[in-house]
DNA sequence: GCCCACGGCGTTACCGGTAACCCAGCGCGC
DNA sequence: GCGCGCTGGGTTACCGGTAACGCCGTGGGC
């Protein structure tokens, strides 16, 4: 379904001639600010919707001297977590008048590729960047660009906790464990993200440092792209005959993959071996068997994001955000041990 | 991880005093016409990459008098399928100059609101507008709203063959019905999508359609709003007893919520009936069991989406593009009856 | 030796807005 | 009757680019 290309649209020159008055008047109203005559108000708002008046917003821009667009550096936008994180940016963004500009990098390629997209973005005069893909390859690329205007750079929605001292961690990383253990779960495997991204090895950190509090070794059987395609192949190094009770895999969509895995080599969830992820997708309480995971806001995780590069942007006291509380929510693929 | 507020940027004003040249030897070498002196050419970019000068967009679009935003009337922009849709018109756009302006709203909700957020698009002056959300409401909103510029609406990947005097409909639908004659299944139930959807409507009527064909009774046993909850609710209304021997859900998100209410109520697929979706997401090959279901090349579809736009743009002819086949996947969700 | 074309720039106008400043007329206090 | 401030608006400059045009010097054709 198509419309005709229509002709040029009206300026408020145009509007002003039609309406009898200055150009200035027209922005008046346009504005609301100024004492206007309610007469003239409403003769010039006639000729604004007759000649059906749409301002031009690069001369609006121009004359404020005020940019109105932020760059977002996604990636895998179509994926669901992370767009659910641009969506709650958008939001934020739209109720402060600004417009977004994505740009989809693969935020786990090449440094230099990932420049010259952000390099691209620096070109561009945005208000602000916002970088949502927290890999360490994006963290560098943006080292190497020199942005004239403020940056951002989110956790994606991953809530971490970070003390002066110690390197920021995974809550939710956390909360799984303490389930685990909470069911008698202490011979634990691990399906790790991918190694660039930040969320990865702050969950895997956390798995680590919790077996080895528990005095156990840590069982890292396999590494995936966060598909469920490679939690398939990873779960295929689960061996039950060394002895794991629980598998802890790094996000809901390799946990899908994983319990597939399992189900094809006879071995039962829970009853052989408990399986949990994170991220809470809505699909996770549908998986055979619905999946124990964390809850995790994204969506106010992107609000959070662009609550604070706007307040970057507009008033430079850069104060850190603060984000919401992952849960666990726990379902069938988690049993008590025994 | 933050970056300081820094001062304003350089025009091409400031590049030409301190290369010691007018301000349109500058644009020159930027637009790289006309004839320039190589040693004033090199001049003028050392002061360009000195100052760090970077193009003032707005400023640009009104000399030229040429918009480079293309408005996207969007909608659950995080969902898999549509995200990726998204993704397509972006890498179109991008390449063509384009940038986008996305626009979030819901397109099964009031007609009112859907035309208010489609005129706050066509206040903003953009070059086109493209509508990915295929429902009745939002073509509605369109009739209401007059655009001045192009106005394109996508299909959302979901391919459909459209004859002179008969409807569109979806080809996917055809293939699913098809496979499960190959398999003998003629006594098919259907779980359908939202009401307001094109993609929903189409799929159902060919749905319809085959099952007349195959001189049987259509059973629609409910509707649910492509979310996998609403499969799970929707497939509670299937009763072995009515003689179904096959349930097409008509996605594969519902239809991984139908898996799970088959599952638990002891109805095995495929031995006691065979179910299949539509979309093939990357999670439906690790359902229990992996799903039958049709292939879309949403990506592509956005492609070919953003591709006419773009030429509607820019030489007013509308052509109707050629979506991309889709394509059945056979899983083991389907199985030869008897 | 003259004219003209062309290379290599500079000048100026303009895109569509906003903002600073200016100005006429009126009502008012004194 | 005069100065004052306010209302209601017009004039003009400017934002940072692009485009049309003009000008000067040089070199080649005749």
């Amino acid at each position: 379904m198509t419309r005709p290309h229509p002709d040029r649209p009206a300026t408020i020159y145009d509007v002003a001639v039609a309406a009898g008055v200055s150009h200035q008047t027209v922005s008046r109203v346009l504005r609301g600010v100024g004492s206007i005559r309610p007469e003239t108000r409403e003769r010039v708002q006639a000729e604004l919707a007759r000649l059906k008046y749409r301002p031009n917003v690069g001369a609006r821009e121009l004359a404020r001297a005020r940019q109105r667009r932020i760059g977002v550096v996604g990636y895998e936008t179509f994926e669901s977590s992370t767009s659910k994180v641009l969506r709650g940016v958008d939001e934020v963004a739209e109720r402060a008048g600004y417009t977004l500009d994505i740009v989809n990098v693969d935020p786990t390629g090449d440094v230099a590729e990932i420049s010259a997209a952000l390099e691209s973005l620096n070109g561009t005069d945005v208000a602000g960047v916002l970088a949502t893909s927290p890999t360490r390859n994006v963290r560098e690329a943006l080292e190497h660009v020199e942005f004239r205007m403020p940056v951002f750079f989110d956790v994606a929605g991953d809530q971490v906790a970070a003390h002066d001292d110690e390197p920021a961690r995974s809550i939710a990383a956390g909360l799984v464990m303490s389930h685990l253990a909470d069911l008698g779960h202490e011979r634990v495997a691990f399906i790790a993200g991918p190694e660039h991204w930040d969320s990865a090895t702050n969950r895997e950190a956390v798995y680590r440092e919790r077996m080895l509090a528990l005095g156990r070794e840590p069982m890292v059987i396999g590494r995936g792209d966060w598909s469920a395609a490679s939690g398939y192949r990873a779960a295929q190094a689960f061996d039950p005959a060394e002895g794991a009770t629980a598998l802890f895999v790094a996000n809901d969509r390799m946990a899908l993959g994983a319990l597939r895995a399992l189900a094809e080599r006879g071995i039962r969830v829970p009853e052989d071996v408990s399986v949990a992820g994170v991220d809470d997708i809505p699909e996770a309480a549908y998986f055979s068997p619905p999946l124990t995971t964390v809850h995790i806001d994204f969506t106010e995780g992107g609000h959070i994001a662009a609550r604070s590069l706007i307040s970057l942007i507009e008033t430079p006291d850069a104060s850190l955000p603060e984000y919401p509380a992952s849960v666990l929510i726990a379902r069938d693929s988690t049993a008590r041990l025994g």
